[in-house]
RNA sequence: GCCCGAGUGGUGGAAUUGGUAGACACGCAGGACUUAAAAUCCUGUGACCAUUAGGUCGUGCGGGUUCAAGUCCCGCCUCGGGUACCA
């Protein structure tokens, strides 16, 4: 019997579907195991060979634990809202569920013929109303939560309603957008909507008029995260900053936690760095700047406080509020003109001109608080306003921004530090800021002759001391902001009462999205939901217009699938107690700014809300490498329809096109092919190399303009999905990014016709019940320990050519023994599900192999009695000699010596030294 | 600019703790079986020198540590990723 793949994958997917082999329950007599993929977001192009790749991996590993006795939950379900259906659906009219609903298909299609281990019952698609009823509903608790930063917890924002009544603000640390200050009868005067308002500031989902991105040509605002280079992600559209008053989550009160957090889970070191990186923590300290005749005070922030002697001057954001009160009349003008100017460049334009130095005088004078100077007040986007205070102190001599400034417009420098070893200059002749982290302290009056260490240390003493300033830490990461101007997205679950939002019920979630008549704005401009009918609340109170970002759906979804049926709680208690945690999440990186970090804030609040028992979602995270495209090209010499093959195109004056990699094999042209690709080239003519057309190629994006897009559907076709399976792995390691080539693929495939021939002999099963020889363990017990391992670090590419081997070995060997063969099918189970399962149930076996035993290795089938030692004479291996392995290394060395094959290196030399490795290698010395 | 990561045959890659560099595949060359093809199998395959025996060189470049370096250290180069007027 062949190795008929077709007709036996489908029999055992069917098989697998119908008898619920992946289902999984709670079962406390076992140990869960959890291994989730990130969940796909399903594009009308369907998958190409690269998605699977994260996929296959964590079906491998999944498999594996269950073969070691674990209950493992293996979902799987779908990032359904998102841009693309809308955009979709802006053009054709066609709601953006039903291309949601086609495209979903298609990839369960897909996915479906890989053979891959989900449980399906535990499905869920983000834009289900059962599902995005938790999102609206944590939301809510985030509305009603705020974030105390003495217990590093968020707590009910009612507790801090009791406080602000008989404290007011007093003594209180709490995260919020502004620094408020009042008194409980202060509080207590105030009218409930200026209590609403005062609340927002504090809530984890509040309301503010914030800057934010808006992406014009999308119609809505984005997160920091989705917006890279001045350019949306999406579809690279230009973002302009704008005050709007949006739905912000307070993620930045979250900044430590998710810092300290990076520390306990078991992450790649990029990954850690990227998201340290965003997080951006910067210790420092705020030091208040007097304003000359006036009341006013500006505070800044600096990591270098040591270095306030060289302040010469001040720089505020343009967008800082202290611009209009400490402008002076003479400069009012100026000052305006500018503010006018920079509103009007766009992200981008700041970005593309950072080297542009501009400014203006505001007039104002600031006074030093240790050297009681004059310093003028200036104003430039080269100060941010969303960063610190929107406020520095500039010092030229050592930050190069402030010296470029500085030499515009032509103000003082002092330098305050010199590099060890060095001497003080004059800066009038420096092209740069020196640099300032090491070196000692000079003109800088009480810190004169310390350490830049020192120094930092001393300033931030000395102005605690002094009431100038206090010690602060500063985050990059902002809040998310929360508000899309969309229709396809969760609605939010708000009303608006007096122009105050008020959360709905719980009772009343799910909130539905209501169908409009088009997905566009209203002609006032509003959202889409504007276009709804009756979105309005029972008492007749409006709706938010508004619906949430992408990554709404995705924060909590792992929790759910623990769960996913429950509706009385996003997870119930019993489902969280036993699943826990993702102990192996596979994913891209690309969501190392947005999603993971989301994901890990939103995961942190319900676990201080006590709705879930563990403070990280993940512990363990891989990002797949990205699969790249490998296109082709042929050669048309200029001005014919004549095709020179690729190394022959140097005698040509030739033009390079790219060709469909599917009518490729191997690098080389299918002509045939070819001329019915396209009637272009229905009359080609080629210039052969001996009788092949040999195509160029190159590494690019997999993308349909440069034919190089391949369907895993094709692949599993011509080869079956355990070839797929086995040959993504074979690639290369998991985390490395590498192009598809389907250059290589045969080998694989070999293996398993190999594999198959092993158990048959022609048209019969050949399995004997005979003993098997020491060699025969030897090599399957060798394998047991090569996969066994190289599981463990996910190293599947050498998994597959494990299995080569001992199959090739057992080839030779001729071994047909069920001893081997079975425990072999087991381990190879994960990578090849189908053909272990057709195999396993030749044998006999009456239960499927997923639920076989992983074999247990037994070392003492892998004992030599001889070693084969390589001999080298200075670190140069010459040769071999086989000794008994229980020798001792005096006893190797004697009778290295004494082997005919090392007189010829030692004659003439004096043995300097001989250094046995017992079981490793032998080294002489000679000399 | 700053922070990560990586550079190994014609190609993908292996070498887990410093111990035989190039496993396993692809490709290529030659051969067996076949009328032929497909399929399958066998042999060879880092470069250079040498008829053979064998030798020399060789993991991006230059130095170093070590009996021994792809692996560790120092200085560069190239590529990939992240991030950026972040004070």
């Amino acid at each position: 019997m062949e190795y008929n793949f077709k007709e036996l994958e489908q029999k055992w997917q069917k098989f697998w579907n119908d008898n619920q082999i992946y289902k999984v329950e709670v079962d406390n007599s076992r140990p869960k195991y959890y291994v989730l993929d990130m969940f796909p977001y399903p594009s009308g192009a369907g998958l190409h060979v690269g998605h699977p790749l994260g996929y296959i991996a964590s079906d491998i590993y999944s498999r594996y634990k269950r073969l070691n006795g674990f209950n493992v939950l293996h979902p799987m379900g779908y990032d359904a809202y998102g841009l693309p259906a809308e955009q979709y659906a802006i053009q054709t009219g066609q709601h953006p569920a039903i291309t949601t609903e086609n495209n979903l298909n298609r990839y369960r299609q897909q996915l479906d013929k890989i053979g891959f281990c989900y449980d399906w019952d535990r499905e869920v698609k983000t834009c289900d109303p059962d599902y995005y009823k938790w999102t609206q509903w944590a939301f809510i608790q985030m509305f009603n939560h705020y974030y105390c930063n003495q217990a590093m917890q968020a707590r009910p924002i009612s507790e801090l309603v009791d406080v602000f009544a008989q404290t007011g603000t007093e003594g209180l640390d709490l995260a919020c957008s502004e620094e408020l200050i009042f008194t409980a009868d202060e509080w207590k005067a105030k009218s409930d909507k200026e209590q609403q308002e005062i609340l927002l500031n504090y809530r984890l989902a509040y309301l503010a008029d914030t800057m934010v991105n808006w992406c014009p040509a999308l119609g809505t605002v984005l997160a920091n995260d989705e917006v890279k280079e001045g350019v949306s992600v999406r579809g690279g559209h230009p973002v302009e900053q704008k005050v709007m008053r949006q739905w912000s989550l307070r993620v930045s009160a979250y900044a430590e936690r998710l810092l300290t957090g990076l520390d306990n889970v078991d992450w790649s070191d990029s990954l850690k760095e990227i998201q340290r990186n965003w997080i951006g923590r910067s210790e420092g300290a705020e030091m208040t700047f007097k304003v000359k005749e006036s009341d006013v005070e500006m505070e800044i922030f600096t990591t270098r406080a040591d270095t306030v002697y060289g302040v010469t001057f001040m720089v505020l954001a343009p967008e800082s509020e202290l611009v209009d009160q400490l402008t002076t009349s003479e400069q009012r003008a100026a000052v305006d003109a500018y503010i006018l100017e920079t509103k009007k460049r766009t992200e981008r334009e700041r970005l593309a001109e950072v080297k542009k130095v501009s400014g203006v005088f505001s007039g104002a004078y600031a006074i030093n608080p240790l050297t009681k100077e004059e310093i003028p007040v200036w104003i430039s986007d080269y100060v941010l306003a969303g960063y610190g205070t929107g406020a520095i102190m500039a010092v030229p001599a050592h930050d190069s921004r402030d010296f470029a400034f500085a030499k515009h417009f032509d103000l003082p420098i002092r330098q305050v530090v010199i590099p060890e070893g060095g001497e003080a200059t004059d800066p009038a002749t420096w092209n740069d800021s020196i640099d300032s982290k090491e070196g000692t302290m000079v003109n800088s009056g009480i810190l004169d002759g310390l350490s830049v260490k020192e120094g930092i240390a001393k300033t931030k003493e000395y102005i605690k001391a002094e009431g100038i300033g206090k010690v602060k830490v500063n985050y990059r990461l902002r809040d998310a902001i929360f508000s899309r101007q969309r229709y396809w997205g969760e609605p939010f679950p708000v009303y608006y009462k007096d122009d105050m939002p008020y959360m709905l019920d719980e009772s009343k979630l799910p909130l539905t999205l209501p169908e409009i008549d088009k997905y566009l704005p209203t002609e006032q401009g509003e959202p889409p939901l504007g276009r709804a009918k009756n979105w309005q609340t029972e008492d007749g109170y409006p709706l938010e217009l508004n619906t949430m970002p992408g990554f709404a759906g995705s924060s909590a979804y792992y929790l759910r699938y623990m769960d996913p049926k429950n509706d009385t709680a996003l997870v119930g208690k019993e489902a969280n107690e036993y699943w826990q945690d993702v102990d192996l999440y596979i994913g891209g990186t690309e969501h190392a700014t947005g999603h993971l970090i989301y994901s890990r804030f939103w995961n942190k609040f319900l676990y201080d809300m006590g709705a879930v028992i563990k403070d990280e979602p993940y512990k363990k995270l891989i990002n797949q490498g990205m699969i790249q495209g490998r296109s082709n090209f042929v050669y048309r010499v200029k001005g014919s329809n004549t095709f020179v093959s690729y190394n022959l195109r140097k005698d040509y004056d030739v033009t390079e096109i790219h060709v469909d990699v599917n009518i490729v094999r191997n690098d080389e042209l299918d002509i045939e092919a070819f001329k019915k690709w396209s009637p272009d080239y229905a009359n080609a003519e080629f210039i052969l190399e001996g009788d092949k057309y040999i195509c160029g190629w190159a590494v690019e994006k997999m993308s349909k303009s440069m034919y190089n897009v391949v369907n895993p559907d094709d692949i599993i076709e011509e080869y079956g999905a355990d070839t797929l399976r086995l040959y993504e792995m074979f690639l290369g390691p998991l985390e490395q990014s590498k192009p598809w080539d389907t250059n290589g693929i045969d080998g694989v495939h070999k293996f398993l016709k190999k594999t198959w021939r092993l158990f048959y002999n022609s048209d019969q099963l050949a399995v004997s019940n005979d003993k098997a020889t020491p060699d025969e363990l030897k090599v399957l017990h060798r394998t047991i320990k090569k996969i066994t391992d190289d599981v463990e670090r996910f190293s599947f590419n050498t998994c597959v050519s494990a299995f080569m081997i001992c199959v090739n070995d057992l080839n030779d060997l001729k071994c047909n023994k069920r001893e081997i063969l079975e425990p072999l099918l087991a381990l190879l189970a994960p990578f090849a599900p189908h053909i272990s399962e057709e195999l396993w149930s030749q044998l006999g076996n009456t239960t499927s192999v997923v639920d076989a035993q992983w074999p247990e290795l037994n070392e003492s089938h892998l004992v030599e009695s001889t070693v084969t030692y390589p001999v080298s004479f200075n670190g140069k291996m010459r040769f071999k000699i086989d000794l008994p392995a229980d020798m001792n290394p005096k006893q190797v060395e004697e009778a290295v010596l004494a082997h005919q094959s090392a007189a010829k290196w030692i004659e003439g030399k004096t043995i300097r030294k001989v250094i046995v490795v017992p079981k490793k290698i032998i080294n002489i010395v000679v000399g």
